[in-house]
DNA sequence: GCTAAGCATATAT
DNA sequence: TTTGGATATATGCTTAGC
C-alpha cells in the first residue's frame, strides 16, 4: 500500500440547501417557512426548517406534505441555479483554476499551490482561506456555503458536512488525528459506499471504518480486489491527492434525455416517446456540438425494472433522424416490452464536433439480407390496437422535457464554420455513413438472431470454461496481483465471493427489509392513515374508485418491497470518479 | 490474451 | 387533479472479435 500523503491541502466546498437558498434569496418572505424545491412527485431539496420535519432531498413531494403540512413548494428553475452556480465557480476558480466538481453546488479545490504562493501553507492559513472564500461567496451571492479542509479530497468532502450549514471543519494533516476521526465514522459516510454496500457490510457486522479495517480479511473474500482496496484505503482516510487531469475540464462522456409519464404499452406510443426524445437529444447535442457513436435506449417498467438496449456504430450520430432511425432498431430489438413509465435516450462514445480527431474507417460487411427492421410480428408487435381502451389510449399529458441542472450551457461559440465532423455538411458523405451504419446494425441484428459465426457457435458454454475465464479476468480487470483463493477452495474466486455475498444478504433478509428503507419508505409502509385516506375517499366518491385506489396503493407498496428485495440481492460498487483510490 | 461492446446495477447531485 | 425525477459516471460480468 502506498504511503499516506498529507502534504497537500484540499477544500471541499458545498452550498447550503442550494436550490432552496437561491429561491429564498429571491423571495425573502420564505425565510421563516418550511420550503421544498420540487413538486408533488419529487423534492430536489428543502431548507433547514423543512428538514426538521424530516423532509429531505429525493423524497416524493406528497410524502413531504404529509410530514409537514405547511410545506411551501417552489417550482424548480434550473437556469437560475445554473447561473448562481457559475458565479460560485468563478469565485472558486481564483483559488484553483482546475477545480473539480460534481453537480452545481459543490467543488473540490486543491489549495496547495495557492497557499504556498501566498506563504500561508499552515494550519491557520488554511482555516483563514476557507473562511475568506465563504465570506466572499456570502457577500457576492447572498448565500452561505460550508467547507471541509483536509489533506485529500475524500476527507475534505466528509469534513464539509460536519458543520453544515454555514460552517467549516479543518482536519489536521496528521495521521493520528485522521485515524482517530475515521475509526468512529460509519462506513456509509465514505463517498461511494451507498445503501447496498452499507447493507452488505452490515451483514459482516461492519458498521464503522474501524470494523472495516479490523475485518479486512472478511472484506477481502467478500468483495473484488478493487473494491477491497477502495474500502480499506478509504477507511484509513486515504484517497487521491492530485487532480486527475492536468488540464482543466474533463470532457463529458455521455449526454442523454429521459422522461417519466403515465405507463404506456403500445408500440406506437413507445415510438412517439422515442421520437420526442430524439428531437430533444438532437437539440442538446447541437447546442454542445457533440456527436456520439453509441446510442442507448432505456426503459423503466411500471414495476420500476430497468432495461437498456444499446448499439455502437461505425460512424458518429448527431441528428434526430439518426436517433430516430437507430432508436427504432433498439426498440424493435427489445420488443415486446411490458408497460413502461420512463424512457430515456443517451448518446455516448462522444466526440466534440469541432476537433479533428481520428475518424474510424467502416469495416467491410457482407451480410445484408433479412429485413430485421420491422419489429417482430409487424409494426405493432403482438399488441392489438383495438382492445386498448383500458388506460393508455388517451394519454394527453405533455411529458415536458425538464431542463436539468447538469446540462451544459449552450456553448458560446459563434458558428459552425469550423466543424470537422466527418463532413456532416456534405449530404453525400452523410448518406454514405448512414448506409454503412445501417448495414452494420443489420449485420448485428442478423447475428443476434441467427447466432454467431460457425467457429464460435461450437463453443457451447461449458461451465469449466466459464470458471477459468473468471479467475483470469479478475486479475486483468483490476491489474493488481491477488492471491488465488480458488486453489484452496476448489472454486473460482468470483463464485466464492458471490456465494458469500448471497449468504450475507440472505441473513440480512431474515431481519427484514426495514433496515434497508429510507424515511419515506418507512412512512409509507407504516402509515395506516395513508391507506385510510383512500378508504374514506371511497365513501365520498365512487365506492369502487376508492377501493381500487386503495388496492393500487397496496400493490405499489408490495412491488416496491419486491424491488427492494431485488436491490438487496445484488450488491456492487460504483466508486465515484473523483474518489478513486490512490 | 487483450479490448470493446452490451447489459445490469450502484452511486451521486 | 394526483401521488417515487433527471442526468452522469462508475464497476462487474459475459460475450464477441482480432
Ligand atoms: C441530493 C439531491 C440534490 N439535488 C440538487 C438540489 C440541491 O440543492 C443540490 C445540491 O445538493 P446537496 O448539496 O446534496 O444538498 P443541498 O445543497 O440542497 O443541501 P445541503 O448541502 O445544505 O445539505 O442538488 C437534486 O436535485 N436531487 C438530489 O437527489
Ligand atoms: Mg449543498
Amino acid at each position: 500500500m502506498k504511503e499516506r500523503e498529507v502534504r497537500r491541502t484540499w477544500m471541499h466546498i458545498d452550498m447550503d440547501m442550494f436550490y432552496a437558498a437561491v429561491e429564498i434569496r429571491d423571495n425573502p418572505s420564505l425565510k421563516k417557512k418550511p420550503v421544498a424545491v420540487g413538486d408533488n412527485t419529487m423534492i430536489t431539496t428543502t431548507n433547514y426548517i423543512a428538514r426538521k420535519y424530516g423532509v429531505k432531498s429525493a423524497m416524493p413531494g406528497f410524502i413531504g406534505r404529509k410530514l409537514c403540512p405547511h410545506l411551501v413548494f417552489i417550482k424548480p428553475n434550473y437556469p437560475k441555479y445554473r447561473q448562481a452556480s457559475d458565479q460560485f465557480k468563478r469565485i472558486l476558480a481564483i483559488y484553483d483554476p482546475k477545480l473539480e466538481s460534481v453537480g452545481l453546488d459543490e467543488a473540490n479545490l486543491d489549495l496547495t499551490d495557492y497557499l504556498v504562493d501566498n506563504k500561508m501553507d499552515n494550519d491557520l492559513g488554511k482555516i483563514f482561506i476557507a473562511q475568506k472564500i465563504r465570506e466572499q461567496i456570502f457577500m457576492d451571492m447572498g448565500m452561505t456555503a460550508s467547507a471541509g479542509i483536509a489533506c485529500n479530497k475524500m476527507l475534505a468532502k466528509i469534513c464539509s458536512e460536519l458543520n453544515k450549514p454555514n460552517g467549516q471543519t479543518y482536519m489536521y494533516n496528521d495521521e493520528v488525528e485522521i485515524l482517530k476521526f475515521m475509526m468512529d465514522l460509519p462506513v456509509r459516510k465514505i463517498p461511494g459506499v451507498g445503501k447496498v454496500n452499507e447493507h452488505i457490510l452490515s451483514g459482516l457486522n461492519i458498521y464503522s471504518c474501524k470494523d472495516l479495517v479490523e475485518k479486512a480479511t472478511e472484506v477481502y473474500v467478500t468483495f473484488t480486489e478493487y473494491a477491497f482496496q477502495f474500502l480499506v484505503k478509504s477507511a484509513l482516510g486515504m484517497a487521491r491527492v492530485m487532480h486527475e487531469k492536468e488540464e482543466g475540464v474533463v470532457a463529458q462522456r455521455s449526454m442523454g434525455v429521459s422522461c417519466t409519464f403515465r405507463p404506456i404499452h403500445r408500440y406506437n406510443q413507445f415510438r412517439e416517446k422515442l421520437f420526442r426524445l430524439a428531437a430533444e437529444l438532437e437539440s442538446r447535442a447541437h447546442q454542445n456540438k457533440v456527436m456520439g457513436k453509441t446510442l442507448v435506449l432505456e426503459f423503466k417498467s411500471f414495476k420500476f425494472e430497468t432495461k437498456i438496449k444499446s448499439m455502437t456504430f461505425p460512424h458518429y450520430l448527431y441528428s434526430q433522424n439518426q436517433f430516430k432511425k437507430y432508436g427504432i432498431l433498439l426498440l424493435n430489438q427489445a420488443w415486446p416490452i411490458e408497460a413502461i413509465r420512463l424512457m430515456g435516450l443517451r448518446l455516448s462514445n462522444m466526440r466534440d464536433r469541432r476537433k479533428d480527431k481520428g475518424v474510424k474507417v467502416c469495416p467491410e460487411v457482407q451480410i445484408n439480407d433479412a429485413d430485421l427492421i420491422e419489429p417482430p410480428g409487424g409494426p405493432d408487435g403482438n399488441q392489438q390496437e383495438t382492445q386498448d381502451q383500458g388506460d393508455g389510449g388517451n394519454n394527453q399529458e405533455e411529458d415536458k422535457i425538464v431542463f436539468s441542472d447538469t446540462m451544459h450551457h449552450p456553448s458560446n461559440d459563434q458558428n459552425n464554420a469550423n466543424l470537422d465532423d466527418e463532413g456532416i455538411e456534405d449530404p453525400e458523405i452523410e448518406q454514405k455513413h448512414d448506409e454503412e451504419n445501417m448495414k452494420h446494425a443489420k449485420e448485428k441484428l442478423f447475428k443476434q438472431k441467427y447466432g454467431p459465426g460457425e467457429k464460435k457457435k461450437k463453443k457451447i458454454k461449458g461451465e469449466k470454461e466459464i470458471l477459468s475465464e473468471n479467475s483470469r479476468s479478475i486479475q486483468s480487470w483490476n491489474n493488481v496481483p491477488r492471491f488465488h483463493m480458488d486453489k484452496i477452495m476448489g472454486k473460482s474466486e468470483k463464485e466464492k465471493r458471490q456465494e458469500r455475498v448471497q449468504k450475507i444478504l440472505k441473513k440480512q433478509n431474515q431481519r427484514g427489509i426495514e433496515s434497508f428503507m429510507n424515511e419515506s419508505d418507512k412512512y409509507l409502509s407504516k402509515s395506516d392513515h395513508f391507506v385510510k385516506q383512500f378508504e374514506e375517499l371511497s365513501k365520498i366518491k365512487n365506492k369502487n374508485d376508492g377501493i381500487n385506489n386503495c388496492r393500487q396503493i397496496r400493490n405499489k407498496l408490495k412491488k416496491k418491497e419486491e424491488r427492494q428485495q431485488k436491490d438487496i440481492d445484488s450488491g456492487m460498487f460504483g466508486v465515484p470518479k473523483s474518489f478513486k483510490p490512490i
